[in-house]
DNA sequence: GCCGATCCATACTTGTGGGGCATCGAATGC
DNA sequence: GCATTCGATGCCCCACAAGTATGGATCGGC
């Protein structure tokens, strides 16, 4: 062992020079401590080289604090009682009922109704666990997942790559359907359903294949099925910016989202008769992550999302 | 050694968790710490047993902070800050240039010029050093110095027992005349010395001997030394009551105090020729005091009083 | 004034456990 | 496949914390 320069204090040093301060009396203090009391000396008489201070005036008969270690002995209170509560939040979080959780949220996903209703139930039921919301898009939140810096996504499954099966747990909260988004006053938006065919011959909004590959080539594949596959005539980095265009009326957007339910009253949400195109939103999260709030989190949200 | 349930947690578990906290890396961290690496997954890994929690996520390579992990860090930095802080403090009390200094001050004797400006002067030369100026009696003075809550006091030499003589340091820094306290209006108001032949057939205020014996004593016997030991009309148990009563007419005083500077413009401080007394004012102190910063206040109190 | 009690310091011994070294096992990159 | 990275494990050693016994000084009771 390399001969140590550093200080040798420790925790032990702290706990006892508080005891014996309290008390002023090494002998009720190695009973509280249950050491024997040369134990206390030897501590007390390392500790006060190391700060190169005497803590006590020794008396003929008993010790009292010197006025260095009265202060200091303010100082030992407060550490030491920063300590325990250290651990007993270090404690609290193995519980689960403390702590943080940071949650990536997209910003089309963060529309759901369940998904909110699952935010709400859980801050509710786990008051003491802070929910670190984050907006932020599909890839990006994979990402942050793996990388550590996002506990938990929430992404269409389109966005999670199967090679990354061991490193990220999923799961399935819901299902989002793929509609044609039309602005109030087109042809399309007093019917109940419209054929790729007939979108063919329509300005046609999509997603952007840079941002979001694996939600858009399973779109394309599927549109490529039906034997009308669009072309976009503007890909469109998020929902938010395509419904502003089709509101607009640059054309109609296809989009996955819950219900039929738009968000904005000038624009009607129609379904794809002949499209087969099913996208799960998903949970995702580290497998290796431990917490036990995470998995409270996960929990509940996948309860709140099979009774909605 | 009867086998201990509490926490072994000590600052070393804390001061490796940090260095493995920030650099999320065993071997590097290993590396700063100047240890070797399995030391450190060791203690650890005691480190989480204690606490009951995962503080890394274990990767296929490396680690990472879990979540608990992240939170107990903050803590953890907080509470190594904390340490360094106080034993900066400790060791900046043991230069003397730090701490508090608890000193008794009498209202008499803070009267004194010399005594102000020394004071005056160690704030200037240590502004670090807080001076806790408590204004109490002498006797009080010197039983709290004894017990240990107050610091040094200053008092005149008769309030100090010559049996405390091997547990009390003391220094004289001044002399106090002993005058006769009149109103202006008094026929001795306009002399310049008075006999205590003269006092005797005056209405005399003076010490009370429950509060000042040693004081009271000491006087008396001056007095009886001269022939004409007056008989005081009323005790004072403070310098200030026995002025206020001075000042309404209600007698002379005698009082010990420097120089022949009244605190009340309507009274006179007269000379009594053949009184043979004289006090002394005394820094004193705990001997078993080690106290840097109080060695330095009484040295610059006394080099005050000799070139004042 | 002697005896016992109190209280911290010292001397000596013991055993726990922290640290070093060597190595393993798993994953990764060329 | 082979070398490398990185944390975990096994084994040994010795440093040091704690225990027991005792010393030295003071104080109180009779």
């Amino acid at each position: 062992m390399p001969h140590k320069y550093g200080s040798a204090m420790e925790l032990r040093h702290l706990r006892y020079f508080r005891a014996i301060g309290r008390e002023e009396h090494f002998g009720r203090a190695a009973l509280a401590l249950r050491v024997a009391q040369p134990a206390l000396t030897r501590q007390i008489r390392d500790l006060e080289a190391e700060l190169g201070v005497e803590l006590f005036e020794r008396l003929p008969r008993g010790v009292r604090l010197s006025s260095a270690g009265r202060a200091f002995l303010e100082e030992v209170e407060d550490i030491l009682k920063q300590v325990d509560r250290a651990v007993d939040r270090a404690r609290g979080m193995g519980s689960g009922h403390l702590g943080t959780i940071r949650v990536g949220l997209s910003e089309i996903i963060a529309a759901y109704d369940y998904i909110s209703y699952g935010l709400f139930h859980f801050r509710e039921n786990e008051p003491s666990v802070v929910l670190d919301l984050r907006s932020m898009g599909s890839l990006h939140q994979v990402a942050a997942i793996k990388e550590g810096t996002l506990d938990v996504g929430l992404v269409y499954d389109a966005h999670i790559d199967d090679r990354d099966r061991d490193v990220l747990e999923r799961a399935p909260i819901g299902t989002g359907e793929t509609l044609l988004a039309v602005h109030q006053s087109h042809a399309f938006a007093q019917r109940d359903s419209v054929t790729m065919a007939e979108i063919a011959g329509e300005s046609v909004l999509g997603p952007a294949r840079a941002t979001a590959p694996g939600y858009y080539d399973r779109m394309m594949a599927a549109c490529i099925r039906t034997g009308n596959a669009p072309h976009f005539t503007q890909e469109c980095t998020t929902h938010s910016i395509l419904f502003s265009l089709v509101a607009v009326g640059m054309g109609v957007g296809i989009v996955t989202t819950a219900g039929t339910r738009a968000p904005n009253p000038n624009i009607r949400l129609i379904p794809i008769s002949d499209l087969d195109l099913q996208f799960h939103v998903m949970l995702v999260w580290r497998a290796r992550d431990r917490s036990v709030a995470l998995r409270r989190f996960v929990d509940m949200m996948m309860q709140q999302a099979q009774t909605r």
